[in-house]
DNA sequence: CGCCAGGCAAAAG
DNA sequence: CTTTTGCATGGC
């Protein structure tokens, strides 16, 4: 393992369970696994800026410096955000997510992933993930005890499969779903390097064009696996946090890099759900 | 067992 | 055009 000295905070734990990616595990005894693309890595938290890691030099600059957001620090964008007379619900979703980051994952493993978590909880998504990794993804042996990684499947794998066959994943009336993004993207519509390039309109509605996908799952699809950082996926928490703590008017217009801002308060939306659940309004008969 | 899940498309108003 | 409804299944 060789260690890494971050400028920022980064907690593997916080960005694992913040409901950004599905396929990071905790492996046991702090041990990390992430993978990206065909690249695995395993990586240990030494300290709240020092992390140890499985991997040489230069794929981690040339491949998780981007994948955990490196070139940015988080610290000074949140900064100004935490000076007195500021937004107190902000400052406290900020503290409570300390580390946090958002990962730039591939984006067709995003959009069949979002695409299948709708009406879906988070450990949900993460068994029908790994299912569809285990029967048809590639396999790659790594240093690690020998183990072998099931990489995500490729878009023509799943092309080729029936919806009723996918649906042995767990997929359900989403598996049609999963299906239309395997033919859009092998029919070259879907082309990530394509798609890279478009502005965050033409892009949103490139993607809007599967079914199944729509204004939550495009937005996640454009925040974490395309890296427009302004994008603000709503589902039913953030709509939660809008309701109770915002008086039901969205703060988010006027927040610079909003998806990242979004991400914290996520996060802390998951970490106080009791609360957030029990204070719902509105069941009156 | 009952309830809910990082929503969406289609039907109804 | 806006609002309501049906949806498959795993976690807990």
């Amino acid at each position: 393992m060789r260690k890494i000295i971050l400028e920022d905070p980064l907690s593997l734990r916080k960005i694992t369970d913040s409901g950004q990616c599905f396929r990071p595990v905790e492996l046991g005894s702090g041990l990390y696994r992430f993978v990206c693309g065909e690249h695995i890595l395993y990586c240990r938290q030494d300290s709240l800026c020092e992390l140890s890691v499985s991997c040489d030099e230069e794929e981690w600059e040339q491949r998780w410096r981007q994948y955990f957001d490196l070139d940015r620090s988080y610290a000074a964008l949140c900064a100004p955000l935490l000076e007195p007379g500021g937004d107190p619900f902000l400052r406290e979703a900020i503290c409570c997510g300390e580390g946090m980051r958002v990962l730039r994952q591939d984006p067709w493993e995003m959009l069949v992933s979002f695409t299948l978590s709708q009406r879906k909880s988070i450990p949900a998504i993460r068994t029908a993930v790994r299912l569809l990794c285990e029967r048809y993804g590639e396999r790659k042996h790594t240093a690690y005890e020998g183990e072998a990684v099931a990489l995500f499947p490729a878009p023509e794998v799943l092309a080729q499969c029936s919806a009723e066959e996918l649906g042995e994943c767990g997929l359900g009336y989403r598996a049609a779903y999963v299906r239309d993004c395997a033919e859009k993207t092998c029919a070259g519509e879907l082309l990530p390097e394509r798609l890279e390039k478009l502005p965050d309109d033409a892009l949103f509605e490139a993607l809007c064009s599967v079914r199944g996908v729509g204004k939550k799952v495009a937005n996640c699809v454009m925040l974490f696996g395309y890296g427009r950082s302004k994008r603000v996926p709503s589902d039913v928490w953030m709509q939660r946090i809008v309701e109770q703590k915002y008086a039901g008017e969205e703060p988010f217009e006027h927040w610079g890099h909003a998806g990242l801002l979004q991400q914290y308060v996520f996060y802390y939306a998951l970490e106080h759900k009791e609360e957030l659940r029990g204070q719902e309004k509105g069941e009156r008969k």
